[in-house]
DNA sequence: GGACCCTCCTTGAACTTTAAACAAATGGCC
DNA sequence: GGCCATTTGTTTAAAGTTCAAGGAGGGTCC
């Protein structure tokens, strides 16, 4: 399903192709990608640790809940909007729970369903650590950068995004996308 | 406790400024990135889960081994070639011999110190699974982009990099950079 | 109604990562 | 030599993630 990207007769059989290796200048690209987001993803781990008490993703849940209508979302909804699995939402749910940030609510519509709410005291959390978050992200990444990288940025990881989205994503579910 | 986004003299005493929140189109590109990295980060470890039974980081430290002189470094110094922590490097090194894909020896100038070696059958897995690596990577990655954005990709990522490389880092270790 | 398949979400076990504490060795410094 | 801070690498336990399996409801077709 995949052409030459040069000349050569490729057998259409099956994969044993000769490697698209990288170019030296490939490899640094990547590798400077890889130790980017390798240290920024600690860096704000640590410092989102450190400061709410809790991991960048489960930030970012009470990010999507706090901006959602009603400040609540049914868990497959949440789990596509964070780009994580159902499995890993579930725990993440539960251990935020416990944490009194956020709790759950049986779907009216649906006895299958569950609806994640972030409570009061979760959106409190928020408003206390959210400026502390921000900053950090700007500093290590909105402050290096000149507006036309930023720009690229965006754009680039966009392309990435979207040719990794699941395909199903979205593709039934009207509220995505 | 509204502050105009300009101007006013900083208060030099404490934090509490007014956060500097980031605008519609800096959120966009924050989460455009932040998106894409977290496709792209599960995407590539299921793929060496899968094919290498390892997850990516633990590929990137066979990879560093690879390309070491004899084939080995000290703990210390892959941690840090690898941007990880001494103690996820020690546990991952411990998976990885148990495997059989590393094994330690001991440093004879410190006795403290122990080389993590590359083995013969670690290089085999290696060979194995570069291609089908090197073949993600592409599709995700580097098809998807044109030669200018690949180059902006590199340098945006380096800048982040670089403003998050632990201070210590390379100051006083010749070795590194 | 019943068979069947799909979706929603959870669970438990295995594995990985983190954080903090630690022993041993090193390297000044006096 | 002896003291002490630092470096090296490991260990423990707790927390987080993944994977495969599963219970339960919904939807469709006959």
């Amino acid at each position: 399903m995949k052409a030459p990207a040069s000349a050569p007769a490729q057998g259409s059989t099956a994969e044993p192709q000769e490697p698209r290796w990288l170019t030296d200048e490939e490899q640094r690209v990547w590798r400077s990608f890889m130790e980017g987001v390798t240290l920024l993803d600690d860096h704000l781990d640590r410092q989102l640790q450190r400061d709410a008490g809790m991991p960048h993703v489960y930030y970012g849940l009470l990010v999507k809940l706090a901006e959602a209508p009603r400040r609540r979302l049914r868990m497959t909804e949440l789990a596509m909007l964070a780009k994580i699995t159902r499995s890993r939402l579930s725990h993440a749910v539960a251990r935020l729970e416990k944490n009194g940030w956020v709790h759950r609510e049986d779907c009216p519509d649906d006895k299958r369903g569950q609806f994640a709410v972030l409570t009061d005291e979760g959106l409190e959390v928020l408003r206390q650590t959210a400026p502390g978050h921000v900053e950090a992200v700007r500093q290590a990444v909105f402050d290096r950068l000149s507006p036309e990288q930023q720009k690229s940025l965006g754009e680039i990881m966009r392309i990435v995004a979207e040719g990794l989205q699941p395909a199903e994503a979205g593709a039934d579910l009207p509220w995505l996308r």
